[in-house]
DNA sequence: TCTGGGGTCCTAGGACCC
DNA sequence: TCTGGGGTCCTAGGACCC
């Protein structure tokens, strides 16, 4: 049987990269990308890390450092990542047999049994440098024989020019018995703090650690992550995406909202959007889930926090039904004496048109009058509004700027949009 | 003033069945 | 001086990831 073997391919700091790459007077400039609503930093480029702003940390705890060395603040501007990311994908489908998209801004290609004309340290810069010449993004490749492997061969080493072979079981040890436990992909905040009281502090310590013990005082899922150590698979290969199995839409407020009325806008809006992404999934709901709650961070104020969920007796993808159940789940909830920060919809037991059940005692569909209609309607819906984002929407939402996030940073859709293209003077 | 949003998987425990 | 055993399904909660 041939070995394993992986590649993990990520964009280096992403979101910062992709608006440095509209940006070239902003090479060598400090540059933060903030989260939904311009609440924290989810993306730094190099610079801004060198400054030691941290991921995570709230925009308005670092407003100092802001003004003093001139970071360049931008909000997230999905559409224009999403294009990118869509980029980075296709050129990585021509140079590798089979890919796998794990998020915005990694893949994994296997490169298990592939003719080795070259070695795999060249195969990584020639994935590096044509992903650079095609879109201009700058990637790590990290090649191991599992996933866990390659994910910190990719992130951990950019001194080695962005390529790091550890298909040598003799280099993986040197290299984890270096890396930090925490580092590990698949061991978080919560597992390095345990596993450093049993003394676990290194990667290597962790890959030596006994599977049994791991499994009996943590889960089978931490065993998992230690047999990957160990140059194991563990993680199944994903040909095609599998399909979702929840949506979700929420939304911290800008300002907290007391008012039911607020609250039924908020909550409809949410409804409609995630029923709009399911519809672009081709999917129905069985299921959906709404909840409201106070400001956890405000620990002065009253807390409330509550959700309550319903099945549909026929799953849905018209924004009608799954609005008007969102707004009767929220009425009973509401008390009119908390500040409400945030609220949000989700939809669950997704499944597809063909597997849909339908209701017992609806008249079969060529006799029922409006068989289709739904359809219809919610079609010519999505239509109208991928032409012109929210012209049509449902009358309980407020609007199209009511609860639009807040992005007082955002770049122009540079590849996405004829007015914002870039102009060449 | 100000702390994101959207996902996945696993486990423990209770209800229920025979 | 003792109170079965095995199975399924569901839910809530915890942990992780980007």
């Amino acid at each position: 049987m041939r070995k394993p073997v992986f590649a993990l391919v990520d964009c280096n700091n992403f979101y910062a990269s992709c608006e440095k790459l509209f940006r070239p007077d902003l090479r060598h400039t400090p540059v933060v990308v903030l989260s939904n609503n311009d609440g924290c930093v989810v993306a730094r480029s190099k610079e801004a890390k060198a400054l030691g702003i941290k991921m995570g940390v709230p925009v308005h705890h670092i407003k100092a450092e802001i003004r003093r060395y001139g970071i360049q603040v931008f909000s997230s501007n999905y559409t224009l990542y999403g294009d990118m990311s869509r980029r980075v994908m296709t050129t990585l489908e021509a140079l590798a047999p089979k890919v796998d998209v794990y998020s915005i801004d990694e893949a994994f290609l296997d490169l298990t049994g592939i003719d080795r004309v070259v070695s795999f340290e060249d195969f990584g810069r020639e994935v590096r440098n044509t992903v650079y010449q095609n879109v201009g993004l700058p990637v790590c490749v990290g090649i191991a024989p599992t996933r866990t492997l390659a994910n910190y061969a990719a992130k951990k080493y950019p001194a080695t020019g962005g390529v790091v072979d550890l298909t040598d079981p003799d280099r993986q040890r040197r290299l984890m018995a270096q890396v930090p436990v925490e580092e590990v992909w698949g061991v978080g905040r919560k597992l390095s703090a345990r596993l450093q009281t049993m003394g676990i502090v290194r990667a290597l310590q962790l890959a030596d650690t006994h599977l049994a013990t791991l499994r009996k005082q943590f889960s089978v899922v931490l065993e998992r992550t230690a047999r990957e150590l160990n140059g194991v698979p563990c993680v199944p290969w994903e040909d095609v995406p599998a399909p979702k199995k929840q949506i979700m839409c929420s939304r911290s407020f800008g300002q907290p909202l007391q008012k039911l009325s607020d609250l039924e806008e908020a909550v409809a809006h949410f409804a409609a959007r995630a029923t709009e992404k399911l519809r672009g999934d081709q999917q129905y709901a069985g299921e959906l889930m709404v909840f409201i709650r106070t400001n956890p961070f405000n620990t002065a104020a009253p807390q409330y926090s509550r959700s309550a969920s319903v099945k549909l007796i026929q799953p849905s993808q018209d924004s009608r039904v799954i609005v008007q159940q969102a707004l009767s789940l929220l009425r009973p909830m509401y008390r009119e004496e908390f500040d409400y920060a945030k609220a949000g919809v989700m939809l669950g037991e997704l499944v597809e048109e063909a597997g849909r059940q339908e209701d017992l005692f609806q008249a079969a569909p060529e006799q029922a009058p409006d068989s289709g209609r739904s359809e219809r309607l919610m079609a010519v819906m999505d239509t109208i509004n991928r032409k012109s984002r929210a012209t049509v929407y449902m009358a309980r939402e407020a609007g199209p700027a009511a609860y639009a996030m807040r992005r007082g940073h955002l770049s122009p859709a540079y590849t996405t949009c004829w007015d914002d293209l870039p102009k060449v003077r």
